[in-house]
RNA sequence: GGCGACAUGGCCAAGUGGUAAGGCAGAAGCCUGCAAAGCUUUUAUCCCCAGUUCGAAUCUGGGUGUCGCCUCCA
């Protein structure tokens, strides 16, 4: 399987560290607000790699970090009178919810920043004993200079980011380059061997990879915008304290975009999961994605998720009924579909192997189905039909039964009566019952095994 | 200013040397009491210019346009 890696810029053949196993690690969320489109395509990006490593037979150890310490979770708690945990742990289940919902599997480990304080701070320690870090009046610095490597990932050289780079009020940084390890912070701080205070955002990361996964892991994933500098300073931080290589692969998904400009929470420009979720469902949302490559940035616009809400409908009704028993390894599907899948994620050219399926299933092709019902799963679309919310139901019985002007007390007892009316070819009441129905979103089809009720 | 990406039919999009996957939308036909779904057929020469090559959307050089990172951000 070929991967870009964003440290060399290149493909590369993945090769894991350990035979048969990956350890990947991917850039969790901060939880202080709701979660956006461009989250939800950075994690259906690595949810897809996840499932497509195990598919192929990986033992796959997923771990995704949540941040719950951070100025903005700070902010959120003053401004609302709360502890700075319940806004996290509000938040976080509203992130979970969204995940959920678009059918993204939960990480194998999932640390809380706030957990895992104790391997931060011995981190910290480390840096400082190494000579990599100092204590400045309470705060903790990363003696950028000392690490030659610094700026790799980003490929920016050494005296162009220092032109960028300032010292804030109150810091005191022996060079404006230098990046906090921990900040003081007497009031919603912790106690560590430099006062109370807290981590900064990049040792959480490089803690929680080191704990969970090791001191060097095969993958580690999220957001372009994170190349720098938070991943930079993870290489930094990781490779001073461990002494050897942080990650073999760095993985990075490209923007969404709205109006040709990157959505983000800064920008305000964002649209919440949740309100996505209520005009389009998952595998549209997914299929929105997955038909651009992960790396380059995909434009939000009503009229191109409309296309994947009827893209994601023909594929996921297909004709056919999934045989679990049904080996498809050897089939052409399956291999042109890793094929795809194996060039950097080429989801795109994959989605063509299964609309293709999509057609075959159609037309009654033998296990065409079960092939694109298992192949699809990979990508994370979730072929069950979702039936009528009992919500639903009363409502469309309440709708026919004021038009007909006579009440009824099931659903059954609605088709049963179109039923009979067609036998009868009484078009009529047919099609009052059709037009009825229609008017709060279920839709009949009247198909050779008898008429089906699903929602619009 | 530094670094990096992108430009393919009405829309979205794959495609790193040999005569343009796929999806959506459109058109025609089949099926159908109506409808929906489905099936079949059908629509491009790849931003501009110059070059390399027997041959380029694909490589090189030069334009033009758009975007991202360099500050919190997936």
């Amino acid at each position: 399987m070929q991967l870009f890696n964003t440290y060399s810029g290149k493909l590369e053949e993945f090769k894991p560290i350990e035979d048969g196993k990956v350890k990947m690690y991917v850039c969790g969320p901060t939880v202080y607000d709701y979660a956006h489109l461009g989250h939800a395509r950075c994690y259906i990006t690595w949810d897809v790699l996840y499932r497509y490593l195990k598919f192929i037979g990986y033992d796959v150890t997923y771990c995704r970090n949540v941040t719950d310490v951070d100025d903005k979770i700070l902010k959120k708690a003053e401004k609302e009178g709360k502890t700075p945990e319940e806004v996290s742990q509000y938040w976080y289940k509203q992130f979970t919810n969204s995940m959920n919902k678009l059918n993204n599997l939960p990480p194998d480990i999932e640390p809380f920043a706030t957990k895992t304080l104790g391997e931060m701070i011995s981190m910290v320690k480390d840096l400082i004993e190494k000579g990599y870090a100092y204590e400045a009046n309470g705060d903790v610095y990363f003696r950028v200079k000392k690490f030659g490597r610094y700026g790799s990932l980003s490929g920016q050289p050494i005296d162009q980011l220092e032109s960028g780079a300032r010292i804030a009020v109150g810091e005191q940084k022996e060079d404006p380059l230098d990046f906090a390890l921990w900040k003081k912070d007497e009031k919603f701080g912790y106690n560590s061997p430099w006062g109370v205070g807290r981590p900064g955002w990049h040792i959480e990361c490089s803690a929680m990879s080191r704990k969970y996964l090791g001191r060097t892991i095969d993958i580690h994933a999220g957001g372009a915008d994170l190349i720098f500098p938070h991943h930079e300073n993870e290489i930094a931080q990781s490779e001073c304290a461990n002494g050897c290589k942080f990650v073999n692969y760095w993985l990075h998904n490209g923007f969404v975009t709205i109006n040709k400009e990157k959505m983000s929470k800064s920008l305000g420009n964002f649209l919440t999961i949740d309100d996505m979720l209520k005009n389009y469902d998952a595998n549209t949302l997914r299929l929105f994605i997955l038909t651009n490559h992960y790396r380059m940035p995909v434009e939000f616009s009503d009229e191109a998720l409309t296309a994947a809400q009827a893209g994601a409908k023909r594929l996921t009704n297909a004709k056919g009924v999934n045989n679990p028993d049904l080996d498809i390894s050897n089939t052409p599907e399956y291999k042109a579909f890793c094929e795809a899948m194996d060039e950097d994620l080429n989801t795109s050219k994959a989605l063509a192997v299964l609309f293709d399926l999509t057609t075959r299933a159609n037309k009654d092709e033998k296990d065409a189905y079960t092939i694109l019902y298992k192949l699809g799963t990979v990508l994370g679309f979730k072929f069950e039909k979702a039936g009528l919310s009992e919500e639903d139901t009363n409502n469309a019985i309440k709708v026919v039964s004021e038009t007909l002007g006579q009440s009824f007390s099931s659903m059954e007892d609605i088709l049963n009566l179109r039923k009979q009316a067609r036998a009868d070819k009484n078009w009529d009441i047919a099609d009052k019952i059709r037009i009825a129905l229609d008017s709060v979103g279920v839709v009949l089809k009247d198909t050779p095994e008898g008429t089906k009720v699903e929602l619009k």
